[in-house]
DNA sequence: ATAAATTCTGTAGTCACTACAGGATCAAGC
DNA sequence: GCTTGATCCTGTAGTGACTACAGAATTTAT
């Protein structure tokens, strides 16, 4: 059993945002010390590692309770996994696409600012109708 | 001068949005009629506009309030803006690259997930240390 | 014995809105 | 004049996912 810290440490998950999660339900209440500091199990630390990587992934942490939770179950649920993960597939691949679109207007609009600009044609634009 | 309903159509920036900015500082605040409403002149639908392109090239609030206060000092500081352009596709940029990685990472993840599997192969790996 | 590190609780701040609640006022039709 | 519905007002609280304290207690190292 490890204190707080050291179960940051180990997860990569930092010290109050583990409180955090347990505040907000999404890992189990540690146990505790007699002197009332938390107590953090393999399992725990597993599980906060487990949060990390979702969140690593760019899941949103009701996303990740619902791995975790299917995790937990000891029938891995496939089918649920995969179609959380390709809606997810598919809003990583739409917001490259916005990011992409939004690179060029923005590649266009700074292209001609030069310093010897006296009007700058950026904020021109951005004035236009 | 019109009111802040028609406003919110001509500039396209909702009417909570509106107070929100008007809130926070980012646009000064409106005159007001003998009935307490808020009524918007021509040059501040044009800034909600300009604060909306702003926005909708993914500049941060705070960007925009410097983008449009540049605006409106008479001489466009086509350097001020270059560089926060700059910063911005940078950030893009980076934004982009991010989510390619992830999107590798999360179908390399899913794609041995089948219908008939036992264990899901996705599972394991975000256990796995 | 003292200093530094760690932990605790609880609250508030971040960003950019969004969603009410509860009331006032306005415009249009009858 | 009256009712109905649309619009507007203020103020507060919620969202997501943390992060940053304040102020106290305790533990560990020197």
């Amino acid at each position: 059993m490890i204190a707080i810290g050291e179960a940051s440490r180990q997860s990569g998950v930092g010290i109050e945002t583990i409180r955090y999660y347990e505040r907000v339900g999404l890992v189990p209440r540690p146990e505790r010390a007699a002197n009332n500091r938390r107590l953090y199990s393999a399992a725990d630390v597993g599980r906060l590692r487990f949060l990390k990587k979702c969140r690593d992934l760019g899941f949103a942490l009701a996303d990740a309770k619902t791995l975790l939770d299917l995790s937990e179950q000891c029938s891995d649920d496939c089918r649920s996994v995969k179609e959380l993960a390709d809606i997810h597939i598919a809003d990583v691949r739409r917001k490259i696409s916005e990011l992409t679109e939004l690179e060029a207007a923005l590649n266009e609009l700074t292209a001609n600012c030069a310093s010897g600009n006296v009007a700058c044609p950026m904020l021109g634009r951005l004035r236009s109708k």
